[in-house]
DNA sequence: GTTCCTTTGCAAAACGTTTTGTATGTTGCT
DNA sequence: AGCAACATACAAAACGTTTTGCAAAGGAAC
């Protein structure tokens, strides 16, 4: 029991060569030996608990099989968990399986994981941030396919992945008009990021597309945080003319804004619509009411990260692309049509 | 540059032996080569940018320097990233690398994951648990080194660690009553796990050691979320005599009891003092004060079950431990002496 | 009965390391 | 001078696969 079987053991149990053994395993070569001859290897694998090892054929065949994926700051971030599920996902889907390696702000630190990475023969690598950004990737990775996700990079032969800010946006925009509000302001980042510039170009676009614009006073920007958020809030409703809905640039900034709210004696949503950015569970479903928010699709990207990254691998001509995934809509009860 | 170098690259360019290369680089034979010829071995195989392929050595010696990191839910939970991050910090420390894989609840799919690790031929795996649990481990885990996170096995030669849950509800209990409380109430997860378990009975000893006591009436259990928190903290808060203090079961319900108290016109901590379990800074900072909380000891868990996994790789007759880990206070806001 | 396929199986080489055992010189000692 | 002891370097085997090329056996066609 303690011992491995290996392929040499299925062979002399079943009588015959490591060859026959192999064709008969590989499914792509079982038709170079005969049908009862592969049943029977098959049964007498199955028997010994024969499980291949990957290290030699990775060695042999110039393919480990593992995709490697290095990211900056997997713990101050819940977003990590549903990126890396996501390209887990999808890896495990095809066979693959998924080295992770994080390396905080240390740029050092993280060439030496991308060595480490590539020591072990990793088929490819996804280069993941923790938020939308330029990146320029460190230059190890020009010796390996590499995938970019949460990013872009500023070397467009790298595919990447991000979300649809602007979207994301514009259906913040149509949620709240269509809702009946005519008096809306919107709550944003002060980072000059590629997420803050989407998000309000879209929103303008939405409101736009009604007829209506965001006025100067009725855009503030603020660090993003909940204190943040609740600093703009203030603000933006001490104003004689209160805005009826409010548009965060994300759930902790309208965690703020609710905070806000409450210390003025706003109801949610009867006083004030809000609508956030990132449906993180643990704010926008803790919130009383419970957030609307726009879900950054972070499962979906890693998804798509590794299935691009592995028909790359397959097809190395292949096209480099740049996507955009939408960000849905999660409804909550943080919007009402407004009072009157 | 496109193709790699190998070893025998390294020779040749510096006109000795694979084997006199093998000696130099290793740190641990480099005594059977003169030390010029170990210099100019290290120089070329620098100039040539040599990095050794893993997956061979990993065959040679049967040793992956990967670890194989098995967890649940990875996604819903932001303890994961600390956890892995320990983890990976750790075994980055040690040479190693971690293959993580995510199974949600499926078990069926767990078992396949375990088996893909094993056929990359991991030296070790940890199996984590998103809270702290009583675990029965895939049979196919006795193959391998295995060690047990955030959880504890009911097979006790597996080692394990989980955070001191009774540790932390006596500190929570010291806090409180060293800030002058004398009318205490405790808001406790209504599942039967060590956690709740723990920490009530860690505070019940906290209180006694000063002779007091918590009172049935002054405990209430709930489901676990924000909700819950806040309807207990709306039943515990209505009653003639407020209690002025608050352990909760963890953030998320302590989030509820500030809802609660804003609900009731309580400000906080002047008239209600509340101390949560987790140091989930997506909340405990978000919240307004913020809130003092016991902080899980994730990354530290992380580290140690790496560590204690390389050590009973190195030493496997190592007696198997069950270690505690602290949960160290957070100090925030949230909670005064109480008033009057 | 010879030739020529086809089917089925095997031996051997290769992937890139590490390590054991051995060969060659060199030094030190008697 | 002779011999042991040592320092240095190398050849070869092994880790567990996959794949190429070849051999043997069995039929079919002439």
């Amino acid at each position: 029991m303690a011992t491995k079987v290996n392929i040499r053991d299925v062979a002399k149990a079943a009588g015959v060569s490591v060859t026959t053994v192999s064709h008969a395993l590989s499914e792509a070569h079982s038709s170079r030996v005969n049908a009862r001859t592969v049943e029977h290897v098959k049964a007498v694998a199955c028997d010994l608990g024969y499980a291949p090892n990957r290290l030699a054929s990775g060695l042999r065949n110039q393919r480990s099989q593992i995709l490697g994926i290095v990211s900056d700051e997997i713990t101050t971030t819940p977003f990590a968990g549903a990126m890396i599920q996501g390209a887990q996902d999808a890896a495990s889907e095809h066979g693959h399986l998924l080295m992770v390696v994080n390396s905080g702000l240390d740029n050092e630190l993280e060439r030496q994981e991308i060595r480490a990475l590539q020591q072990h023969q990793v088929d490819g690598i996804i280069y993941a941030r923790m938020f939308n950004q330029l990146v320029s990737v460190p230059e190890e990775l020009q010796a390996v396919p590499t995938i970019v996700l949460d990013a872009t990079s500023d070397n467009p032969r790298l595919s990447s992945v991000v979300p649809d800010e602007f979207g994301a946006g514009e259906s913040a925009a149509e949620l709240l008009v269509s809702a009946g509000h005519r008096n809306i302001a919107m709550i944003n980042n002060e980072d000059d990021i590629p997420a803050a510039h989407g998000r309000l170009a879209g929103f303008q676009a939405g409101l736009d597309r009604h007829g209506m614009q965001l006025p100067e006073s009725r855009l503030v920007v603020a660090y993003p945080s909940t204190a943040g958020g609740r600093e703009a809030a203030l603000e933006l409703l001490a104003g004689s003319e209160r805005p009826t809905a409010l548009f965060c640039f994300n759930d902790q900034m309208a965690m703020g804004a609710y905070q806000a709210a409450g210390h003025l004696g706003l109801n949610i949503p009867d006083d004030l619509s809000i609508v956030g950015v990132d449906n993180l569970e643990l704010i926008a479903d803790a919130l009383w009411p419970g957030l609307s928010t726009m879900a950054l699709p972070h499962y979906e990207m890693g998804r798509w990260a590794v299935l691009k990254l592995l028909s790359e691998l397959e097809n190395p001509g292949a096209p480099r692309t740049h996507e955009k995934i939408p960000c849905p809509l999660v409804e909550r009860d943080s919007v009402a049509p407004p009072r009157n």
